[in-house]
DNA sequence: CATGAATGAGCTTTCATTCAT
DNA sequence: TATGAATGAAAGCTCATTCAT
């Protein structure tokens, strides 16, 4: 039973989010998060079926606004495969640089999550997946990627090189500002780190 | 008297690390290390202080390897930044390319692990990244590399991005070899994506 | 909701008596208690940090009101030092005499337990001694007492006395009656042994 | 199995006595015991059936060594009964005051033992007591001491009460010679603390 | 729907004792 | 006898979940 849009369920999501964040989520207190909800234990359980359940929500929230956003890009005919790399790329900073909590959690939680409970994990995740790779594959197609790019290789590559980026920035966000990560992210993708001159 | 050989210990951890990779550091039971051990619980504890230091011997191990390897590498005056970064993907790709479960540990655990007990983590891997910094930034200083690259950013984003690659082989080996994937990662940080004709 | 009255506080405490009474406080398990109390072990932790507290509050309990009944009895203007140490005797006969478990894990706990947590024993344990120690002391300043009575040895002497004289009634109730024993003790403290004619 | 004399048998006893004096009982470790005796855990065993024999061993010495000399004493026809009584405290003290972690484990873990294993206490206490008792009797029969006087309370009181001194001279041995207690002691015994003046 | 007291399965760790050498 | 590595039963405590109110 997952509800959805109610401000008690927004709530709910909103404390785990910030306690998952901060212990991580085997450690994380159904009991916290009730108390940071400003609501009883009892009541969490009338939105979510468990703890587990509140955590794959959080991720189906986060998939489902990259999934979306992506395909409405992807619908865009004035932009080329590069032009559509590059704003996949801002989708994702742009999505975590308002939420850092969400960005720890997004980055400490995805592996193990879908490794424990592949089946119960979002759909919105696989169909990101395809979309991204179809985008890289029309470049490929188009001769604007390498035609040696394995796809499925480089988008987890890619996927867990801006996660990572995410991680350092949360670290220590004095020591390097996002839109400067950025920048480097997406030239790692482009054209690598030679010198081209 | 039974003298301690070095037996048990690596019994242990090679157990340790088995039950980690299935079930992850949290569900993995002691009971279930010992009995693969071939041990008793008890006997843990006189090698080990406690559940957490087996894992924290595991990347100990791991990273005394990398570094010491990597250290090594680096003193061969023969070799210039590109072909030094080359041999370091192929360290990593080699440690873990036949011991597939520590690789796994090795994917699923890290971030966790390092949130969490930080300053009983392994120093080798901050060793390590000196190391691999140190290395790029030679490769920055003789111009090979661009020279807005910012180091920081550039090895963790490849080191996650090989991380998941090897996550990605261990999901599904068959269908991705390891030798090509070794080939791509080293392409994406040199060359990036671009078809550059 | 179910409300927390005291009754299962109550109940774990009383169910605690009992068995640290019969087994000693470290062979005592949580669970026997627990059992006794009526309730489940984890209800325990929800009114006590853990089980030394239990003991620990056994101990507040039986010192906060065998000070509070010496402070009362202090107040009165009527009696001597004399009657004073008398009563003082009384009171605690009279808080065992009804509480025979009770009795049991004051003679055998204490030690103990003041040994291995003096910081965490109850302060009213310090406050009854100082008050007994002024009691005695005036009776020395007036006379009644002998002048080189030493205050300290003697609180301590009767204290241990009397407690062990508790424990010998416990032994075997019915080989000597409290009525007999408080007599015994009171004339110790004061004439001694000697006959006096 | 409890043997006698050996230069490891009292090597142990006297580390045993260390540990537990400074631990307790329950938790001293018998690795600990072994280590300071300078032997090896499994020698323990060699001479003494368990843990708990060790602790019964030192008790079955002191006791012995308490009865041999009260009998001895008593065989002296040149002593009236306060003469022996005066003795009988002084032998007590003499053998903790050179002995402070002994005396320790005396005041600590006779109450606890007793309970817990009455069957396997030594049987030089019972001969212990009965003699003291013999003692106090004839002082009654020879019109000495008061004719009221309850024997066993009697012995148990002051047992108790020098157990305690020993104690509290142990907690703070510069706080109060133990000399001085052994005045006090015996004033109280005798005289009571009523100013007989 | 909301509450929060109550539940109890399940896990890590300890340490007296054993026994192969 | 001596050794000390190995054993494994046993116990305190946690915390997600339930359900009486």
């Amino acid at each position: 039973m997952r509800k959805k849009d109610g401000k008690k369920e927004i709530a709910i999501v909103e404390a785990a989010i910030q306690v998952i964040a901060k212990d991580g989520y085997h450690h994380a207190k159904v009991h916290k998060i009730a108390e940071i909800a400003g609501i009883a234990v009892g009541s969490i359980y009338s939105y979510y079926d468990d703890k587990l359940n509140i955590l794959l929500s959080i991720f189906d929230n986060v998939w489902k606004k990259l999934y979306t956003d992506l395909a409405e890009l992807n619908e865009n005919p004035g932009l080329n495969p590069v032009e559509k790399l590059d704003r996949l790329f801002d989708l994702i900073f742009d999505v975590f640089e308002t939420n850092q909590p969400l960005a720890m959690v997004f980055v400490q939680e995805q592996n193990a999550l879908v490794r424990d409970h592949k089946d119960e994990f979002t759909p919105y995740f696989e169909k990101y997946i395809a979309l991204g790779e179809a985008i890289v594959s029309e470049g490929k197609d188009t001769g604007v990627f390498r035609s040696d790019l394995n796809i499925s290789a480089f988008r987890t590559f890619y996927l867990a090189g801006v996660s990572a980026l995410l991680h350092l920035w949360l670290d220590k966000p004095e020591a390097m500002q996002l839109p400067e990560i950025r920048v480097q992210a997406k030239q790692y993708a482009k054209v690598g780190i030679l010198n081209s001159k």
